[in-house]
DNA sequence: CAGACTTGCGCAATCGTTTGTGCTGCGGAT
DNA sequence: ATCCGCAGCACAAACGATTGCGCAAGTCTG
């Protein structure tokens, strides 16, 4: 049945009432896109047109969007997320899944993230892991039915395919469809090695990291590349690694002293990251041999505490900010389909060195 | 002008025709409502009364539920974000505003956030403010045109009200409509006086804080009113002061010097954090004074390096976790109206203390 | 001065859900 | 046989913004 004209008559004006009560927003605040169009007596094309920069291709008149742009600072008008992304399929928001949020290690990516994201004008929703299955398999889901248009997984390895674009921030198995930001550990072992080699360096004794660390396995490989390069003879004796989950500086004390256990004679240490290196100067204190003077030590990401312990530490720093803002860049580059990811499967980013006082020229004796 | 039979009945074929095209959801995954009631011969409204968990009042026949949400599962059914929330103006979002997220104390915090709001299927938004004005003006508006159902201000004093609720973590001038979670700083100051005063120390300096750091205030206050009670004798020559916004060591580093140039003895200091704990430590060995053997040290916050540099930090631990859990969940109380500001201003959180070897009993000399 | 453009804007459908109200049978009571 | 009530579901109007077309004046061309 068709409505007759007297029906639609009083349903229309059932609706004009409807609309005339003040619709409570979300967030309770500002004004409706139709109530700004009422107000300038201008229909919600208009005024959706010049809210969205849109003025030019329709030709709406210069004093028209003026008068609109106005309006909307007066009347406080803010679009709603919601309609937006409703009508437009698009979010602007993007996923970013970690390990644990309270490690340094995240918490610099995902400040890197942060700035390059609202810079234009994403947002992004943080979950971390904690190394438990169940979330590593629930939370890409759970990102995906808010809508994310991208996810940047960090030091962490997606279980199955995600229907939008992945960017890995180390930790992932290289993969179809996932681009990968890592550090380009080949330099950065260039760097550890050829500065001890510079100071007379050559029975260097090395800590290598976990096995369920992902860096692991790629930086050893380097580290082997760069020693052969160098001349340098990995002797196994001096490899230890380090064991246990256990954060801090702990597994590397351990390590040290086994490798100290060993009675082979080394001048340098290069461990797996600064939290060992600590725990390998408190090893080496107490087997009363002098960092640097009698062993150097040379750490890998450069935390805060490698400044701050004595003798401070000499590093090799990761750039984690500019990790998160290249993944984050490298993302939203994915999303608009500006590059498409064939070409390149991972960018390497470049380490720097700093120079502190735990390594120092071999001593003579 | 109404449309006749012939127009309505062109538009209906139109619009069915439309409707068959695969709809390209976002996100990419999933099948609609509407499918998904097509598919079972249900109208629309069926189909989201069982999927709300609506169907007893309803009065849906138990074999009906069954079926929807056999195909929901089979069809992989995700209700759209943006459809419910534009309808139900509810976004299970809340923001999170903080200085800088690459800094330890505001990671924790929002660790405890997390879990918190996700148990409770929220997400959260982070933007920090790096201390810049504009952005602490920016980032509310931003997070509120984002449809967040309240906000948590970490350290950070909101400049204007907000129109939905807000729970500050530290860092809030008391304020209408704010609940804020501190820390309990006359225990904390107890914690750290006491165990000094049982050590046999009487002779205590202090360095205080940065003025425009929030907490430095009633730190002080609470420090002064336990020193009262214990009959500590606070001497003014005694007390530094942070200077600078330099992060890390640096700042406990020149105040401990400023304090030994006054030539004033004393046999402990207390310090604002670790970090200048750290740097005070320094500082007395460049002296020649040994920690704990000449001056005990004491720290607060207990970060990683705490436990780490040696010697190891005696410290008030600022329970960062559970602070960020209690704001998540009064946030979520004040959102669901469960609870209303007017009893209760502020939330205190217990420290812990944790004694380390920085700290020893008063020598005799 | 008629037709062809151009300018400036409005109509109405659409995105996917939710929800107040209504409608249809069917069994039992009277 | 009539009426009532309830079980079980459907209608259709929102929510607020975007966008392909379309249309009326005004301007220009010849």
């Amino acid at each position: 049945m068709l409505p007759n004209k007297e029906e639609l008559k009083i349903r229309s004006e059932k609706t004009k009432l409807r609309r005339a009560r003040p619709a409570k927003q979300v967030g309770g605040h500002g004004v409706s896109l139709r109530e700004l169009a009422a107000h300038l007596g201008l229909s919600l094309t208009t005024v959706s047109r010049v809210m969205n920069h849109a003025a030019k291709e329709y030709r709406i008149a210069p004093a028209t969007q003026q008068r609109v742009l106005e309006a909307a600072a007066s009347l406080n008008y803010h679009p709603n997320a919601f309609a937006r992304g409703l009508r437009k399929k698009r979010s602007s928001t993007v996923g970013v899944i970690v390990p644990e949020i309270s490690e340094g290690y995240a918490a610099s990516v995902l400040s890197g993230i942060e700035d390059a994201l609202l810079q234009e004008k994403f947002f992004y929703f943080v979950v971390s892991h904690r190394h438990r299955a169940d979330l590593l398999d629930e939370y890409p889901r759970l990102l995906l039915s808010r809508a994310v248009e991208g996810i940047i997984a960090v030091d962490t390895r997606l279980l199955g395919p995600v229907p939008v674009p992945v960017v890995a921030v180390s930790g992932h198995r290289r993969k179809n469809g996932v681009l990968t930001i890592e550090l380009d550990h080949l330099t950065a072992a260039r760097y550890a090695l050829s500065h001890l080699f510079d100071l007379g360096h050559r029975k260097i004794a090395f800590i290598k990291g976990q096995t369920f660390s992902s860096d692991t396995r790629s930086r050893w490989d380097a580290t082997v590349k760069v020693c052969d390069s160098l001349g340098i003879r990995i002797d196994p004796q001096l490899v230890t690694q380090l064991e246990g989950i256990a954060p801090g500086s702990e597994p590397g004390y351990v390590a040290t002293r086994e490798l100290l256990q060993r009675e082979r004679r080394f001048s340098a240490i290069v461990c797996f990251n600064d939290a060992s290196a600590i725990g390998a100067i408190t090893a080496l204190h107490e087997a009363g041999l002098v960092v640097p003077h009698d062993v150097s030590v040379v750490g890998f990401d450069d935390i805060p505490a490698a400044a701050t312990i004595r003798p401070a530490l000499t590093t090799v720093r990761q750039p984690l900010y500019e990790m998160g803002r290249t993944a984050a860049m490298s993302l939203l580059s994915l999303i608009r389909e500006e590059i498409s990811l064939s070409p390149l499967r991972s960018i390497l980013i470049t380490p720097d060195f700093v120079t502190r006082q735990s390594t120092a020229i071999v001593s003579k004796d």
